[in-house]
DNA sequence: TGTCAGCAGTTGACAGCGTCAACCTCACCT
DNA sequence: AGGTGAGGTTGACGCTGTCAACTGCTGACA
């Protein structure tokens, strides 16, 4: 038996893939989870709210895959196969993505402390590969923000259509990060 | 005598610097502009219309300040002014660079041009860096994908607080820019 | 010169939205 | 027995995007 916020929650992600932000009304929401138009106020304050529950639900997500990841692969491995996950989510996702890595006016707890989770296992694995001499050494928190930047940024210029899609200039948000893990594991001297 | 179709265009972009995407409003607009409620209509087929065209002309004016830098600098100096030129109107005009990169479902041919002339520029001032030595060789439009897709990443994360604002992993878009460009400079072994 | 098409503007209407207020009901604590 | 609060309801408000119908002007053309 699912409480009825989260079922409000599932019809938000569902109807968020489906149909992009737009399709998100708290009346439908309401709808689908079969109470009235305004039984979403009981729980969310109001629309921005329950949004950002979902985003929290999303960086929890992220947050525990990204640390249970078997051990299987090591060093620059690691970090390249987490990588590779976040980018696989956010283009399967793009909705969810750009919800949750947009702004939020609402400062809630819940979203702050999940996103922290989520940050601090990209750091570890920074640094396990800057240990094991895959990544300059230096400011791991630093050298983690750069990677997740270039992903974010690869991934979001991507699901604008803003990467070239053909030619010589062509690249997929993956091929960018390995350029620069490339690039930075050379530079690392190991 | 500034036409009617201009007057809408700029009260949408003033509307969206002081208030966000959620008030931006066909109505406001037109009363904003001196014309009534639906006047809107005879110019733009819909809202995304309207705001397409705000995003085009922001690629407009991105593409024109790129190609006329005056050639102060020259290799990497250019390179990194031109990005710090992208990073400060990001952050100045938040709401304008989360519209123009946003999604377009409407894919307007004037939209399509104005980017691309704006991401050419890059490319050449790429290609002008690797010819002196500051950059590695190799296709300069991947090579620019990447450099805009850290740019970009950094910058989005910082709007939406994602990158540390305090202690030691605190950096600034300009600041993982920066890391980036010497990691790539030193990696050419120039 | 007369007229006629079409662009730019108007008013009015409609459904759907977020949100507020008032009411109901029923489990639970005292 | 009685009250209280959480979770649910209905109804209303103003605002929005959009459609339809009407008007006035302006320029092309017979």
């Amino acid at each position: 038996m699912t409480s009825t916020r989260d079922r409000l929650i599932d019809v938000a992600t569902r109807l968020l893939d489906e149909g992009g932000p737009a399709a998100v009304t708290l009346r439908e929401v309401g709808r689908l989870a079969g109470v009235s138009h305004n039984a979403p106020y009981k729980h969310f304050a109001d629309k921005e709210d329950l949004l950002a529950a979902v985003a929290a639900r999303q960086f929890g997500r992220q947050g525990r895959t990204r640390t249970s990841q078997p051990a299987a692969a090591e060093g620059l491995e690691r970090l390249r196969a987490m990588m590779g996950g976040y980018v696989r989510w956010a283009l399967r996702y793009p909705a969810r993505f750009k919800l949750t890595y947009g702004s939020w006016s609402t400062d809630s707890a819940e979203l702050g402390a999940a996103a922290s989770v989520a940050r601090q296992a990209l750091v570890d694995t920074v640094r396990a590969a800057q240990a094991a001499g895959d990544l300059p050494a230096g400011d791991s928190e630093r050298v983690a923000a750069l990677v997740h930047a270039t992903a974010h940024g690869a991934v979001d210029l991507a699901l604008s259509g803003h990467l070239s899609k053909t030619g010589k200039g062509h690249a997929s948000p993956e091929d960018l990060i390995d350029d620069l893990l490339e690039y930075l594991g050379s530079r690392s001297g190991a």
